[in-house]
DNA sequence: TGTACATCAGTGAACGCGCGTTCACTGATGTAC
DNA sequence: TGTACATCAGTGAACGCGCGTTCACTGATGTAC
């Protein structure tokens, strides 16, 4: 009966979840740093020895914990931008999905977008799930219709041989110049969400609200998305969030 | 004799800078959550409890390391920008010098720029070196002539307020359209230094050399800066770096 | 269906480590008269 | 210029803490015949 999970299968699955689920609640509420497996076995009322039938170490379970935290976030930007039809609004919906989340995990976020763990390397694992937003990206970028485009530089050789191998990879026909310029938004959208989250726009545009909003709209214009089609004005929030 | 300070003055600040310097060494080393007072004692052949005569706690000693931070980065950014006459020049000088900087102490720029340390609150004597780079950015908006722009977005009323005020206090006269351009591209930079810095360009934009010469002159396009009066070409870097 | 053995989850004690901070102290440097 | 006292730098021991990881173990669950 290899279909039929053991009673000892079945626990396992369980106290794997719970374990991540905890560990992810104490680095929602600690941060990565304070993360630690004894507390974890503590809160979970095991020995800390235990853990390691789950995890063969601590970086094991950070590292489950990264990846989850990518997949929360692809997921969120993934839905965002399927809710809207036009590439313009699943842009913006997918940057303010980014933020929202961010803005409600900020130690999830800082674990996968901030300062590296000292020590610790990412297994191949993580590739996957951290590249889904850039993905999506790179979708609606793909969709959008080619013409009222603001003429970019010409790309230096050397860009242009590395975007264009990776356009041939991730959406053949994509002009390697578009692609520098989603490039540059997604380090834009990452920039923002980075500095309103660390502090850094505190006595500048300090609720980043408006600032988020209209830049984004800004970085769709630089984009060369065209203006939303339907009732919806462009300054708005799409829907889906 | 108020002015001659005593051996005793003279030693508690060349032990304060030895101190203040090994931290350092030690936070490029290994980064800012392996740097501990016991470690520099130790390596200062001090016991541990004789740095408190100099820094009353840890914070204490990291806020001295985020301040030398930020002013080495502040000094490595005017100094760029002052090489340099015309505003796109200054403006090229001013990403690869932050870029340079960081790369060159990647532990120091996570410091400051990367995950806040828990529990860390920083003082007000970190606000104006944080500031410098900056002041810099908004220096040379101010300066750079006003004709071939490219027309902004409106700015929404909530931003426009914020900018407005901000304005007012930093660069009276300066259009807070322009200054929210600033801000993005303020974001931009440190988006893309940050990203490159913790790896998430592996896989897009790797040497990342290319990628960043080309982004920050589209920024400077988005700025509306004009193009570089003399010899150089646009897309050069500029001396001084 | 029942028994004998293998697998594996969880225990509890221990190893070895490093940390920040406090405190009573000694001895040298500085100051006032 | 010389003495008496105050200031302060640095010592060494200790407190109290928490961590990741290993290891021999017991007892329950699963498997093969």
């Amino acid at each position: 009966m290899a279909a039929t999970r053991t009673a000892r299968q079945r626990a396992r699955e369980e106290l794997t979840h719970e374990i991540t689920e905890e560990a992810r609640r104490q680095l929602a509420a600690e941060g990565a740093q304070r993360l630690s497996l004894r507390a974890v076995a503590r809160e979970l009322g095991m020995v800390s020895s235990a853990l390691y039938r789950y995890f063969p170490s601590r970086d094991d379970l950070l590292t489950a914990l990264i990846i989850d935290a990518y997949n929360a976030l692809g997921e969120r930007a993934e839905q965002a931008a399927a809710s809207v039809a036009d590439p313009r609004g699943q842009w913006l919906a997918l940057c303010h999905a980014v933020r929202d989340w961010a803005r409600e995990h900020p130690h999830e976020y800082a674990l996968v977008y901030g300062t590296p763990v000292p020590g610790y390397q990412a297994p191949e694992s993580t590739i996957a799930p951290a590249a889904r937003v850039a993905v999506v990206l790179v979708g609606l970028l793909r969709a959008a219709p080619l013409t009222p485009r603001p003429a970019p530089r010409p790309l230096p050789p050397v860009l242009a041989a590395q975007l264009g191998g990776l356009a041939e990879l991730l959406a053949p026909g994509l002009d390697p110049a578009l692609l520098a310029r989603g490039l540059t938004a997604w380090t834009q959208l990452f920039g923002m969400v980075s500095f309103e989250l660390f502090g850094h726009l505190v006595g500048s545009a300090d609720p980043a609200d408006a600032f988020f909003t209209h830049t984004v709209e800004e970085m769709a214009d630089f984009l060369g998305l065209p203006a939303r089609p339907s009732g919806k004005p462009g300054a708005g929030r799409p829907p889906g969030s």
